[in-house]
DNA sequence: CGGCTATGGCTAATCGGATTAGCTTTATAG
DNA sequence: CTATAAAGCTAATCCGATTAGCCATAGCCG
């Protein structure tokens, strides 16, 4: 039907990066345009203003990290598998800054929602390592959530230089790690 | 010298009401002078614009919240000083949740800068309490970073609306805060 | 092959909020 | 009582997001 120049994953993805790249508080139409070789309101043709560009950066953010850290933990089960997932997690959120940090005050609605079904998937493998441990159905609510603040409060952190996060960052991550590990490993 | 009406710290105090009140993505200097029976430029005379605005905000924040931990764990030590810490900080992010939002994003610099220092503040009641458990010094780092990634998550996902964070909310909680209590309570 | 139509792009215009410039008032120091 | 500097105000500017409305063309159908 019409001619193919653009599509919306383009402007997306495109959007993506220059968060990335040049922080996710920069991120404008104007400069999104000028990276993809268009006038700005061509843009508004595949995302329905900033916000849902916003959105769905978050969107595309979660499910690449959902793949990520699914990837990681494939085949692995306790200490390994949180450390997997842990070592996946880092590394998509220092080499995404600006994708991750869209996530941070995206609100998220309810099942249907696409940002949502992308976070549920990515707690789905947080399930599965803690079920590797041994955690009771009846606890499980509550220590995913405990391991998503425990990430999540990370990524946040890191993402504003929290944390003077200087030499020894890796070794807390560790530490943090391990003292999850040794916690878990007592529940059962 | 001049005529008193306002001063930086009105601003900033009622810039804090207003993010409260109407969420951290609509504070405005706009609003902002409305509420305060003046027109917006007279705001420049106190605040540096609305950046400046946002991080004394944080600052505001992370001050207000560093007082209430301290007077929440007095002494207390140990698993009472956790939870009272824990159910201070909880307290304090749910009546303000606009407040503790600004301080979310805020870069941190280093030594001398306002907001560092409240910060240090916070950080140096955790490790009280981490004194308290029998950390080793050179543990506390690591034990204080995973306190902070773990209290600073709960907040951003809450005001988020991170987890659909429901009735058990609490009781979510408060096993997250028990699980750390048995993590430290082993260590020593 | 030639016209139809929906789509992607463009220019021009609008809107809204932040910020700046420059003037005016007034509390108060001296 | 007056000189002054802070605190307000109005008017103007800027900039980025968004909208309105027009243009070009790719793909499809006869």
């Amino acid at each position: 039907m019409p001619r193919g120049r653009l599509t919306a994953a383009d402007v997306v993805r495109a959007g993506a990066e220059l968060a990335d790249e040049v922080g996710y508080q920069d991120l404008a139409m104007g400069a999104l345009a000028q990276r993809l070789g268009v006038r700005t309101p061509s843009l508004y043709k595949h995302v329905d203003g900033l916000d849902d560009l916003r959105r769905q950066i978050a969107t595309l953010a979660v499910t690449e990290l959902g793949e990520a850290v699914r990837a990681a933990i494939q085949g692995k089960a306790g200490s390994d598998a949180l450390a997997a997932f842990a070592r996946a997690f880092a590394t998509y959120v220092t080499a995404h800054p600006g994708r991750y940090t869209a996530t941070i005050g995206a609100e998220v609605s309810g099942p249907g929602d696409e940002l949502y079904d992308a976070s549920a998937r990515v707690l789905e493998s947080m399930a599965a390592i803690l079920r590797g441990y041994g955690v009771e159905e009846g606890e499980m609510v509550h220590a995913i959530r405990t391991l998503r603040c425990l990430f999540h409060g990370f990524a946040a952190l890191q993402s504003s230089n929290g944390f003077q996060w200087s030499d020894d960052a890796a070794e807390s991550f560790d530490w943090m790690i391990d003292f999850v590990d040794r916690g878990l490993r007592g529940e059962s």
